[in-house]
DNA sequence: AATGAATGAGGTTTCATTCAT
DNA sequence: CATGAATGAAACCTCATTCAT
């Protein structure tokens, strides 16, 4: 009695999730490097071999862990450029970068280490490389709007608080306090509300 | 008769200098798990198996690059305290994090990327830990001594600015311009110099 | 589909059973410290690396060897014991002994050649030692059974010819007398059937 | 000022007997193959390189070592021969065995590791092989002179009871009761004196 | 789709030996 | 004669990947 068709995708889509979730565990704890097939294979509970019906290869996985997790991030960041005022859109972005870090925790991990080491980003594509511009040209326009001087300079400034924050969350989410951090930054570089 | 033990002394000492370089350079390059020692062996001119009549093995390559770059970040740190102001204290230790940035900019890509893979990081030792603990705690007093109502939040607010920077200038030092952003970070967070 | 859980454990136990008889073999002829698990992985025809999946190394191995040849050893040893009278378990045991050492000529030469080394010794855990006192109380007791005026001292006499026997069987399987050395010891020891 | 060529001379005796002794008891304890030509040249005082100039190799020094103490295991051997009586005789064989084993402990324990591995063996030429025949031939001539039947086989029963005393003893020189079990094989085997 | 036994290249490390001084 | 830095082959072991079922 043959499983129905969509039983087995169904099955089949479970297990490609399970061994992402078990990789980006593995990965974000032990590094791409030091991490083995076997090992993420085990914590999802299939064979390998399984692993290479869903995914080329190890360097595939790790592609697919962040084509999934992009998506989630963009999502947030369009999000934060829908508020009408420079600084709804900034408080918008600050807040929402501690928001999302906090809950993909582990794809930060993973990706803060990633962004480190030039060998393993180049294995996932430009898309990475980009990002930073993208964003930098975002908060160029917000603090341009708000009346800085030099904003390409003060966009850099901000964008490395930005991310200096999220990166040590993402170090100790269970002490970092980012939300008073965040809410911090944000009221130093808003137009305090007259 | 035997070579002086002069001349051996600096035959090891050269051996140790190239082994420590190559290792470094590679480590930055590729990150810790990826480099091979055979890679660095031969980066540094030398036959594999000499490397280990220096180095007990991988691992302690690593810890002797740290103590070895650690005197001169310590240093530069140190200075930055000197100073007479806090203002002038702080400017110090931004403007000194950017040269010391570049000056050891191998060193800075290696241990950005240790610093994001714990299991690395553990082989370090407890010194790299205790590091961020200091530095937060000059930046606090600092920040109070300028009169911040909330200098714990705002050290960690700062702190995350600088690291951010200097993670970036890591990231890209022929283009990112670190200079500028210090300046404009000096600015934000000395007094206005009325 | 995958293989049966059946077949799977048959490849499984032949694989291990090919790398036992190959490593035995070369254990006795060529010591344990001079046989590379390559050469053992090449006798048993696998690649070197299934050898890993079956035991933890080199040394867990030698110690499976052990464990599986002094089953047969103690059994040996055992049904000697089962006779009635000293005499006839004084021939059982010397005559078994030959017995023994010709059925499992590799594993004695390879016992023979580990006794001599304590540090190969200690990794076979006290059971190799435990066994020495084990035969000699059981000498001793027969021994004092059969009149001995001193037969502490005879059996140390008797285990010392016993094992001596069998060591110069070992080495020389096919040339050494053992079964009419065997049958002379038994008569010295035995009371003269008068 | 040059040294007088005997004082050089005596110093490179020195040197080579510090080399020999070190490597016997490194043999002894730890195995040929597992000691390495670094660790007998650490023990014995002097620069690793030195070795290469009194010995042409690690199997060389092994060598060495052989022939060395043979010397004195034959001279002890052809004093037992010089008795006159075949009782005499074999009562200073079997006790001169014991007090040959004590006198030179770490040669015993090494000849009996290296007997038991044919290939180590091959490397010391063949006059330890003959050395069992010659033994087992004044046995079988003393033996034969004593009234034995079967001189041949009651050789071989006696050479393998002094040989294992002999291996007891070096395997565990603080406990064995060398002298006890060896004045109970002279007592078998001696004519009772009427 | 799923299994896990099997492969073999490449990792870290050790060590007998050579050689410049 | 003596030193010890240096070599490089080979040791043990790991791991991404393949494949028969």
């Amino acid at each position: 009695m043959p499983r129905s068709p969509d039983l087995n995708s169904a099955l089949r889509a479970a297990t490609r999730e399970r061994l992402l979730r078990a990789a980006l565990a593995l990965f974000a704890r032990d590094g791409y490097a030091s991490t083995s097939v076997r090992a993420i294979a085990q914590d999802a509970g299939v064979a390998t071999g399984l692993l290479y019906s869903h995914f080329s290869g190890k360097e595939a996985l790790l592609r697919a862990i962040f084509e999934q997790s992009m998506a989630d991030v963009n999502a947030s960041f369009a999000n934060a450029q829908s508020h009408d005022t420079p600084d709804a859109q900034l408080q918008a972005l600050v807040e929402g970068a501690v928001h999302t870090v906090r809950a993909h925790l582990e794809f930060w991990q993973l990706g803060y280490a990633a962004r480190s080491q030039p060998s393993v980003l180049a294995a996932l594509g430009p898309a990475l490389s980009d990002w930073t511009a993208t964003i930098l040209g975002v908060l160029r326009r917000i603090l341009a709007e708000n009346g800085s001087d030099d904003p390409q300079t003060d966009a850099h400034a901000l964008f490395a608080q930005i991310d200096g924050m999220c990166q040590h969350l993402a170090m100790d989410p269970a002490a970092y306090p980012a939300e008073l951090v965040a809410t911090r930054i944000v009221a130093r570089w808003t137009r305090p509300s007259a």
